[in-house]
DNA sequence: CGCTGTGTTGAATGCCGTCAACGTCGGTGG
DNA sequence: CCACCGACGTTGACGGCATTCAACACAGCG
C-alpha cells in the first residue's frame, strides 16, 4: 500500500469518512513533491485534475496579457486547490507555484463525481471553501476601495502570520519565504513601497524582517494600523 | 394557479425541467414585488430564503463598519441572488436592493434540498455561478492593482452596457438609474473622479449622461481607454 | 568572483482625493 | 401652482500619498 488513509482522515473535505472508504479514495489519487518554484498547474491550461496540498505552501497567482502578476491567495496544507471542476470550469484561472517544496494528491476530474457520492459532506465543505474564498475576495476588493496603502499591507501581513504563522523567539513568523515583490502582488502596490513601510516599522520594532522573511513582534500596535487606529 | 411556470422554464437555472416539476417549485415559492430602493435583504441579516430575480436590477451592496459602501454586483433578470444557502453560509454577506421596480422569487432555505434534486443540472447551474462571481470578483482585484482610475471606469461601463444594455437612438443606455456615486462605488474611487472623467468624455463624443443615466456613443473608444490603447 | 535576485533609500513627478462652492433637477407639501 | 428642499452633478484649487526613476548595497550561488 502506497498512501496512508492517515494522510487525508483529519482534514476537514474528509470528514466523517471511514477508513477503508479513505484507502478507496486514496486509491484514485497520486501523491506528488513539488520542489520549490515549481508549477503544479499553469493558467488557462486545461482542467484534467484536482489537488489536495498534503505539506507545504502554495502560491496562486494571476497574470495579466501585459505581464502583471496578482497573488490570488496562499494555499495551506489540507486544503483543496485547482478545484475548477466544481465550479464547471474547464480551463484554470491561475497558476500555482510551490511556495517551498510541497508535496501534493492528484486526482482526475473523473474521480469527483466518486468522491462526491462516497465521502458524506465533501459537497457541503467545498461549496463552503469556495463561498469562503468569494467572500475574501470580496473583502479584499473593499479594502482596496476603502483603505491607504499602509493599512492594506498591515492587514495582508496579519492573515498571513495568523493562518500561517510560526512561533519564534522573536514573535511570529510567517512560515515560508515572501518577498517584498510578493507582498506588493497581494496588496496592489509596488515593492517600493512595501520596503519603505516595512523599514518604518522595523524602527519602531513591530516587525523584524529580512530576506524573505517576515516576523512580527508587536501584533497588536500592527492590528491598530491595519484599522487605522494607530496613535502615532 | 398563482404563478405560471412559464416565468421559469426558460431560465438557465431551470434548463431541462418539466412542466409539473416546474409547477411543484413554483408551489413552494412566493413572488413578491420590491418597489425602487426597498431593500430584498440586509447584510449580516440571518439567511432563511433564497431568491430569484424575476424583473428588474437589484444593486448588492456591501458596508464597511465606517460606513462606506462597496457594490459587489448588480443581479439582472432571472439570476439567482442571496444564496448564502449554497455557500453554507448563516448569514448575508451584502445587502440586495432594488435598483428599479423588481419582481422576486422567494424560497425557504429548506426548498434547496429539494430543488438540487428534482431540477436536473441545477446544482451544477448554481455552482458554476458561483465559480463565474468568483473568477468576476478576482479580475475586479487584478483590475484594481494594476490599472488606473479611468481604464476602470471605462472597464465598468463597458461591462454594464453589455449585460444591461438597451439600444437607443443615442448609443446603447444602461437601462436602470445609476449615478456617479454608484460607479465610484463600483470602481473604488469617488464621484468627484467619475464626474471629471465623465464630462471629458462627453467633451469627446464617447458618451452621453444626465441625471442617473448614462448612454455609451463610441463603445469603441471606450474599449480602448479601458486597454489603455488610446490614442489621444 | 561575477551575476542575479532581493532589499534599501533619495528625489521628483503626478494622479487623484479632499475641500469648497455652486448649479440643476425632481419630488413634495402648502 | 409654486416654493422649498434634498439628491445629484459639475468644476476649480490645492495638496498629499504613492508611484516612478535612479542608484546602490548585499546575499547566495554557480
Amino acid at each position: 500500500m502506497s498512501l496512508n488513509n492517515s494522510l487525508i482522515l483529519g482534514l476537514p473535505a474528509f470528514a466523517e469518512l471511514s477508513g477503508e472508504d479513505a484507502d478507496a479514495i486514496l486509491a484514485s489519487a497520486r501523491s506528488s513533491r513539488f520542489p520549490k518554484n515549481a508549477e503544479v498547474f499553469a493558467q488557462d491550461e486545461e482542467a484534467h485534475h484536482f489537488f489536495l496540498l498534503l505539506s507545504g505552501h502554495i502560491r496562486v497567482v494571476r497574470t495579466m496579457p501585459e505581464g502583471e502578476q496578482v497573488i490570488a491567495r496562499y494555499i495551506n496544507e489540507g486544503e483543496l486547490f485547482g478545484i475548477a471542476v466544481a465550479m464547471g470550469r474547464t480551463n484554470y484561472p491561475a497558476s500555482a507555484v510551490a511556495a517551498v517544496d510541497c508535496v501534493v494528491l492528484t486526482w482526475q476530474n473523473k474521480a469527483w463525481h466518486d468522491l462526491q457520492s462516497r465521502v458524506p459532506g465533501f459537497g457541503a465543505n467545498v461549496y463552503q471553501t469556495i463561498g469562503t474564498r468569494l467572500q475574501d475576495t470580496q473583502s479584499r476588493v473593499m479594502e482596496m476601495s476603502t483603505r491607504q496603502v499602509e493599512q492594506r499591507i498591515a492587514g495582508a501581513v496579519m492573515r498571513l502570520v495568523q493562518q500561517s504563522g510560526r512561533k519564534t523567539e522573536e514573535g511570529v513568523e510567517i512560515d515560508f519565504p515572501i518577498s517584498r515583490q510578493d507582498i506588493a502582488e497581494m496588496t496592489g502596490t509596488t515593492l517600493h513601497t512595501v520596503s519603505r513601510l516595512m523599514s518604518a516599522w522595523e524602527e519602531d520594532g513591530i516587525v523584524r524582517s529580512g530576506r524573505q522573511k517576515v516576523s512580527v513582534t508587536d501584533p497588536h500596535t500592527l492590528m491598530l494600523i491595519a484599522e487605522n487606529r494607530r496613535t502615532k
